[in-house]
RNA sequence: GCCGCGUUCGUCUAGGGGUCUAGGACGCCGGCCUUUCACGCCGGUAACACGGGUUCAAAUCCCGUACGCGGUACCA
């Protein structure tokens, strides 16, 4: 606790934004923020061949659209730029001469084929490491004089010269000890023959150098650290503390890949989140709980109560398979805890794209009336359409049920009391439907269930009195019309 | 294959030797409320992977097995 958290988002920008990026940043920027740290973003964009143009401003959107904002980074700032890795060439090139300098690595000129043959034999070994080394074409087989006309001639890779029968362990802050046998590592390249860095220098090195004191990722991570403890150890750098996330997982149990969740219909990347009309504490809620609690009963957290709840001690070991289901729940939770004119707003948008014309007023009654039955702001313009233009077509089992041979008629003498005494409230509706019933004897069921229908097309919604006052006489008189064409008698 | 990590209701999980006839949430099924739907409330369904130990006592500790997942690249 002598140095002051600073922890690191560092992805690599080779699509949009994955949901499991998204915890690894949401959790990083927790601890972050509840000890009063710094939260980096780093684009570890290493390899060229797999960059993504529109992949870095996606990830900068997503962070910005759920609320985690970064203290150091691209567009941010920050006394350790630049935070693009491709843009550091220099300073792992010299790590990497330093660590040949010191023999802890070496110069190797194995062809791609060399390597796959290695790997071939199927004896087991590991494709380059302590026992294979000597026999292959590098530094420390070849002479000094063969080493530098190769150097001179041919493409090479810095390879780091792991250690032969060591006990590599570590203390993870979520699994407890882990421990790796050093002769089971690959002697893992460094530098590429492209002249840059793997991902195992580069974060290597800027973790040294960006002061970072946890390193929190996700689970694919853990086979590698011990060739990172390893690096540290060369470099004679303290490593920061580790921490693995248990890993999120499809429906079905495999990995929560871009193939395997398309398969599912479950989107992978943030972007399709919020295309899809999910809300940002709803995402982040239900992402951080993929893996952690607090320890009681509570399900429901804003970012800030996360940040003041969370902690690493209480993440779980076991990868979590994605629920569509919950995060719903998640969803129409937040929704259901704006308030109309909040909501109204939300949908004014998707109302007016929809081609709907209605003042804001009015749409703020909409709201009032849906905001219970929503799961998505755009279940609104959905569901419930017919807040803003006649229904085209009502519901078949409600009509065979409840539309009677003196519906029509009852209708239409009840349209014509409502002109003559037009409603302005829910209570005066309430009132106007009950004398109605009343005056002719007849039951509820009779008029409510047609005029439902007759408003809506549907056999379920908001309070129905409340939408004869919303609607007014002259509307509800309009679609009581339409209806009794439309259906018939 | 090898290395590593894991294994409590269908799913997310609580629990870390006795308080567990295993708690909560989502989903599902009933009921109440509402002459509707939803919300809400009440109730139900459903789990400690298996086998050995250790112990007076094990979901909890140890070992093994099985299964799952991850890694095994000049990708991250």
């Amino acid at each position: 606790m002598a140095h002051p958290v600073r922890v690191r988002f560092a992805p690599s920008p080779t699509g949009l934004l994955h949901i499991g990026g998204l915890r690894t940043a949401l959790y990083n920027y927790l601890l972050a923020r509840q000890t009063g740290g710094t939260f980096i973003l780093r684009v570890e964009d290493t390899d060229q061949t797999r960059y993504v143009t529109e992949a870095e401003a996606d990830i900068l959107d997503s962070l910005r659209w759920v609320g985690l904002d970064i203290d150091e980074g691209p567009g941010a700032g920050g006394p350790n730029q630049p935070y693009y890795q491709s843009q550091r060439s220099a300073l792992y090139r010299q790590y990497a001469e330093q660590l040949i300098e010191a023999g802890h690595a070496y110069y190797a000129f194995d062809t791609p084929d060399a390597l796959q043959a290695l790997r071939e034999r199927g004896d087991g070994n590991t494709a380059y490491n302590t026992a294979t080394r000597g026999a292959m074409r590098n530094s420390l087989s070849m002479s000094s004089e063969e080493t530098a006309t190769a150097l001179q001639s041919e493409p090479y890779v810095v390879r780091l010269k792991v250690p032969q029968g060591q006990t590599i362990a570590f203390e993870d802050a979520i699994r407890g000890t882990v421990s790796f046998q050093s002769d089971v590592l690959d002697d893992q390249v460094l530098l590429k023959s492209d002249g840059l860095p793997t991902y195992h220098l580069a974060n290597v090195v800027d973790d040294h150098h960006m002061s970072i004191t946890h390193v929190i990722r996700g689970e694919e991570w853990l086979p590698s650290t011990p060739k990172h403890i390893a690096l540290y150890n060369a470099f004679g750098w303290t490593p920061p503390q580790m921490a693995h996330l248990p890993l999120i997982l499809s429906p079905t149990g495999g990995k929560l890949s871009k193939r395997n969740a398309d398969k599912m219909g479950i989107p992978v990347s943030v972007r399709q989140y919020r295309e899809a009309g999910y809300l940002p504490e709803a995402l982040l809620n239900f992402l951080a709980f993929l893996g952690w609690n607090d320890g009681t009963e509570r399900e429901l957290f804003r970012l800030d109560e996360l940040v003041q709840a969370f902690s690493l001690s209480r993440v779980g070991t076991t990868g979590a398979q994605f629920s569509m289901d919950k995060l719903q729940w998640y969803n129409q939770q937040y929704l259901m805890a704006y308030t109309s004119a909040e909501l109204a707003a939300l949908a004014r948008p998707l109302v007016d794209a929809a081609g709907y014309t209605i003042t804001d007023d009015a749409l703020e009654q909409v709201a009032a009336m849906t905001r219970e039955r929503v799961v998505f702001v755009s279940d609104i313009v959905g569901n419930y359409a017919y807040f803003f233009e006649p229904p085209t077509a009502y519901n078949a089992k409600g009509v065979k049920k409840r539309w009677k041979a003196d519906t029509g008629s009852l209708l239409a003498a009840f349209g014509q009391q409502l002109l003559e005494a037009p409603l302005e409230t829910a209570k005066a509706a309430h009132d106007a439907v009950h004398g109605f019933v009343a005056e002719r004897e007849i039951g509820l069921g009779k008029i409510m269930a047609p005029l439902r229908l007759a408003l809506s097309g549907e056999m379920g919604g908001p309070d129905l009195f409340e939408m004869l006052a919303f609607f007014g006489a002259e509307e509800t008189v309009r679609r009581i019309n339409l209806a009794a064409e439309r259906i018939g008698s």
